[in-house]
DNA sequence: CGCTTTTGACCAGCGC
DNA sequence: GCGCTGGTCAAAAGCG
């Protein structure tokens, strides 16, 4: 049950709680996580650098983000394994992305472009708890990969963020959980966590000013 | 009863 | 041009 962070950037690690507490979620390891993103190669940060936009809240002790090429996962010779610590502009968004579909115009078209990345999160659980809700709409077989890919939508009404997860086939502890979008909403959990401590910064802050009018009364 | 998961079918891009 | 493959839809089933 424990999830630690694969490829050997930023080796934190965390608390293998597969149900890390939501406090966690207040500071993510964002720091830590080499990630890049964005469609658009050109305003794409380079290798090594850090998210360009909020990360998902991913609780998970450890992420790593992976390039999205064809096949890397437990698709075509698995290449994902050797080159899973090349971290590089997801760029994706060509390509196969969406289509499909019945009827018109909807399912078929080209996806447009949207960040995207991918963690690799080495844990039993193929679904971790990341704060956000997600409904499972597909499940596919993956060529050369025994292990089926999962596809799931944010819950949300508003929300279009979209994530893939599965089971590396050379690696099967661990799992490649790719994001697609950003929340447009907050994280249900990490509000319901930071509530809390919200309401003690009111009130520390609220003291601070009382403190400090007493003191600019009493100095003055 | 409402929401989620499962599963088969559909469709379009890509490689050969 | 054809087949393969991945991504999505949607109906049915399952669950709380």
């Amino acid at each position: 049950m424990e999830s630690s962070l694969l490829g050997g950037i930023g080796s934190h690690q965390q608390q293998p709680s597969p149900h890390l507490p939501p406090s966690y979620l207040a500071s993510p390891p964002q720091a830590e996580l080499q990630q890049t993103c964005g469609n658009d190669a050109a305003s794409a940060p380079g290798p090594g650098a850090v998210s360009c936009y909020p990360p998902p809240a991913v609780d998970w002790p450890a992420a790593l983000l992976l390039p999205r090429e064809p096949g890397e996962l437990g698709g075509a010779e698995s290449g994902a394994g050797s080159s899973a610590s090349t971290t590089t502009t997801t760029g994706d968004g060509d390509g196969k992305a969406a289509k499909g579909g019945k009827g018109s115009g909807g399912r078929g078209r080209k996806k447009a472009s949207r960040p995207r990345f991918a963690f690799q999160t080495r844990s039993e659980n193929d679904v971790l708890d990341d704060g956000y809700r997600w409904r499972k709409y597909g499940q596919k077989a993956v060529k050369n990969s025994p292990y089926p890919r999962s596809y799931y939508r944010c819950t949300h009404h508003t929300c279009n963020v979209k994530k893939q997860v599965q089971r590396m086939a050379k690696d099967t502890g661990i799992v490649v959980t790719t994001y697609e979008g950003v929340h447009n909403h907050p994280c249900e959990k990490l509000m319901e966590a930071l509530s809390p401590i919200l309401k003690q910064l009111q009130l520390l802050s609220q003291i601070q000013q009382c403190s400090a009018n007493q003191l600019i009364g009493g100095s003055i």
